[in-house]
DNA sequence: AAAATATGTTACATAAAGTAACTAACTAAA
DNA sequence: TTTAGTTAGTTACTTTATGTAACATATTTT
């Protein structure tokens, strides 16, 4: 007897971007094109669950993968438009936290 | 050595969303007060869950908690006014999730 | 007193995340 | 030609979060 269900669109959206990590990684990115080492320091997510997370994002569609085969090798993720698209949403959640998120606190 | 940090700000209110079921609990919370048999079976959160998040959210200042001593007794949520500040954000995800998320596909 | 209703809580099993050491492929230095 | 350095991961293991189902409390109706 569930009459009133949340749109499935709507649900499929908030399921990618409330996985842990996801959101700073697609913040992140919107900044351009960056290597795995440079993301786990930004963000300080560790290096088995950031593999994990570009995975994840790769075979949905919102970011890609390019290898250069320099040396030493430079792999870089960069998002597709699909990814790139999510800049207003970020851009909300950027300006909702500038006026109702308190001062900064130290981090550890 | 990490001289570009996310700002803490962003960060703050990234890990209030990217927590399981708190996304979905504000944007079904935007539709008005509700009560907590409702909210779980348009959600589909389990009791233990919804009753931790809940008092987060509380906790946090999105949402209030008031009681009508009726009978039986009826207990309704609500967003706070930090809480409906939200809509804009969930608004841009509802749109990206009409242009991005594929034919919506059944719920088991 | 028993059953019904609403709002939770407790105890326990399963899944996800955190941590740290390790691997692979390559190069440059000793 | 071993040794060490670099990048991009992976493996094994511990800790934390989530899911599930039964139980608790308060109140009213039968």
């Amino acid at each position: 007897m569930d009459t009133s269900v949340i749109c499935p669109r709507f649900e499929a959206a908030i399921s990618i971007l409330s996985q842990r990590w996801t959101g700073l990684i697609i913040y992140q990115l919107l900044s351009g094109p960056q290597r795995f080492s440079q993301l786990t320091e930004v963000i300080g997510i560790s290096g088995r669950l950031l593999s994990e997370r570009l995975k994840n994002l790769e075979a949905q569609g919102l970011v890609s993968r390019t290898v250069y085969p320099e040396t030493p090798v430079r792999i870089e993720y960069e998002l597709t438009e699909k990814g790139r698209s999510l800049k207003p949403v970020m851009d909300e959640i950027q300006s909702w936290s500038q006026e109702w998120i308190e001062a900064p606190v130290q981090p550890n």
